[in-house]
DNA sequence: CGAATCCTTGAACACCTTCAACAGGGGTGG
DNA sequence: CCACCCCTGTTGAAGGTGTTCAAGGATTCG
């Protein structure tokens, strides 16, 4: 009932980047089609990964980046005293594995949340390429550089807001993520669990499900167990931002 | 008493790259030192930032990164409501403004936390230089990759540790990353405020100085204001990963 | 020396966690 | 198809950790 691969091949069909949905988010090079063609030739397309299957663990050999085509996965790292740390989600359109080029094994791991395809770009043929393409080694750094970023936007998060703040900034960057792929801004799945979710925003399991519930009286949003409704983003993006005992005055040092 | 050009003179006498004790810290590429001279040549020296001087703000035109070469800095980001959240301190040997690849300006700003000199490598500049030199593409990737890792690492301690762990980890990092640049690693000087430090960790000003005098009556360091001197850097370790009523299960998803 | 800033210490409070119990799916096997 | 179990999610009450508020000391710099 579960044999590798005779079920599902649907996913050997060859997708051409340039023919990919998603082409432009994750690795949209000059808008050469030739460039293109050569990053299309060095991608491998695998069979789509199952709820809880990972596409690497903590550990295993660096090999390959991988692009997320559908589905979504989360990847986390260990505390030294063995739990997992949730270290982000990822949605169709975003890249995976960038916290390991630098070393030879990955630090974190990447599990599948839904039934998820991803490309696979192995990395030593990624940088081959680059090495005779500038505008794609360029490509790779802003990449990476808006990794960084986005993991400082994550620090503040964690940083300074209290635990409405974090759903809600949680909620509104989904929504915004969904959006740019083409999905509802207002309506979406919740793929990861309730206890990823507060792993994620360091928050205890009971706070996560408390705020949902809080939120719905409050109307801002509707949930319905996986299924989020979002009523007023403008009021979760408020939220988001400001408020809370939280937004006091701390290392105001001025100019 | 303070005007620019007159004072300080010193700094831009020229030091190459390849006479940097640093060298091997910021952009170490392949040995070659015709990669170094071509290098080198690209860096400007600046005179050096007098404590509380900004190298850019946020929102500045990005142009170059920075490489510490003496002293120490905090990079900072603002919150939607107009509070500082530190990003990180950098110390001899790192690299500034990385995050600010991926846009027009410069999402932090970096201040000097004492008098620091820096080297100032134009991007634009480093980027022509990497279209022709493999390694140097390849180092830069490693670099950014390296900051994002380093980053997630922060993200575990903010997501998941007590107040006791996040200062313990602050302070074996920092020492390790002195030892690293050949300064001792058991004693130091903290250039940051408490203030800084706080804010970074995610604690009030009052906690981290709470937690200073704990550790000191405990035997694990001994502070005498900025001074600070390590005296069980393993208990401080095992403090920075283990213990505290946080180390519960979360998020275990089995295999 | 005085002002300003940084650091420290104390006490009360608040937020979130922890512990505990229960409800609601989703799957399996009878 | 229903009963059962397991897991995930929810809800309640108590407790703790860190914050907030407040005041006093230390240090620096004009």
């Amino acid at each position: 009932m579960s044999t590798d691969k005779n079920v599902i091949n649907i996913s050997n069909i060859r997708i051409a980047c340039k023919d990919c949905s998603l082409f432009q988010l994750c690795l949209p090079i000059g808008v050469g089609e030739a460039d293109l063609e050569l990053l299309d030739r060095i991608i491998k397309h695998r069979r789509p990964f199952r709820r809880g299957e990972h596409l690497f663990r903590i550990g295993d050999p660096f090999q390959a980046i991988y692009a997320v085509r559908a589905g979504s996965l989360k990847t986390y790292a260990m505390t030294e005293d063995g739990h997992e740390q949730v270290i982000g989600f990822h949605l169709p359109g975003e890249l995976v594995g960038l916290d390991a080029i630098n070393g030879e094994c990955h630090p974190c791991a990447a599990k599948a949340l839904e039934t998820t395809s991803v490309c696979e770009i192995p990395f030593d043929r990624l940088e081959e390429l680059a090495d005779h393409m500038p505008t794609l080694q360029r490509q790779l750094l802003r990449i990476l550089s808006k990794e960084i970023l986005q993991d400082h936007n994550l620090l503040m998060l964690l940083g300074k807001k209290s635990a409405d703040e974090r759903l809600a900034a949680f909620l509104v960057s989904l929504s915004a993520r969904f959006k740019r792929r083409g999905f509802s801004s207002r309506e979406f799945y919740l793929s990861m669990s309730r206890n990823d979710i507060g792993n994620y925003l360091g928050l205890a399991v009971e706070t996560v499900s408390r705020l949902f519930t809080r939120f719905q009286e409050e109307g801002l949003v509707t949930v319905q167990r996986k299924h989020i409704l979002l009523r007023d983003i403008d009021e979760l993006s408020l939220r988001a931002g400001v408020s809370g005992p939280m937004a006091s005055s701390k290392s105001v040092n001025g100019v």
